[in-house]
DNA sequence: CGAACTGTTATATTTAATATATAACAGTAT
DNA sequence: ATACTGTTATATATTAAATATAACAGTTCG
């Protein structure tokens, strides 16, 4: 579990850390059953407080990603490959909702929005 | 000059603001120098404080939109819609970087987002 | 059992961003 | 002058995020 936040960002840690955990149980560097840090030994690891750790945590077990017992401490459930996925589907429209409607606007077209998305999608592969 | 807002929005009423004086400066509602409504009018009608809409005329001045002068008020500059344009598509440049990461983490293929782009592009004409 | 881990809860505080209220001041137009 | 403009300063309120601290509770293991 190698999770890296950055201080500086606009997005909150608890909301960092409950991104990079997703990626992680998506690409099953965590896996099924696998055992999170404790709340306490991330907030060190990071330097931050255990409450904000225990935020994510508590997001994550909401959403059905992670189970945590008292006293013992939090796991991965068995993964639900396609919720995440289409947790991020929908993500995706989100952000193509918001793109349609700027470029309508402004007058983008749907080709200049399209190569746009194969040029980045070649890039950095 | 219609101004709607949204006190329930997470955006910020003044970041609200800057959004449709640009967009209605990009549509040629609002023309080259034409007055804007003073900061105590839209404040009076929106039912805000007039600092909120003065932030928002400060920071369309700094981006170049419009002009202020005490005693006189706020009015639109010669604009520059390529300014405009570029602004809005280094926005979509932006989102669109977001969904290609997310794809290439979360197995969307680059045919899927594309889809997903001409569909949102043909609804709501 | 007891020590050392887990998580939980309650309280209080801090910080930053947003938004407000109010009052006093300054420029412009008529 | 008056009535509009914008400007500035001060103070306050609200909210989200993050923190610090202390006390409490469940689990594990020697």
């Amino acid at each position: 579990m190698n999770i890296i936040i950055s201080n500086s960002s606009s997005e909150p840690i608890y909301e960092q850390i409950k991104k990079e955990i997703k990626q992680a149980i998506y690409s099953n560097e965590l896996k099924e059953e696998e055992i999170l840090p404790s709340v306490r030994v991330m907030a060190n690891d990071l330097k931050i407080s255990f409450l904000t750790v225990k935020k994510a945590y508590d997001e994550l077990e909401a959403e059905g990603f992670i189970k945590t017992v008292q006293g013992k401490g939090s796991y991965v459930l068995p993964k639900n490959l396609e919720l995440l996925r289409e947790e991020k589907l929908k993500e995706i429209e989100k952000n193509i909702s918001t793109i349609v409607k700027l470029s309508k606007i402004y007058g983008i077209t749907e080709e200049e929005v399209v190569n746009l998305i194969r040029i980045m999608f070649e890039e950095d592969l």
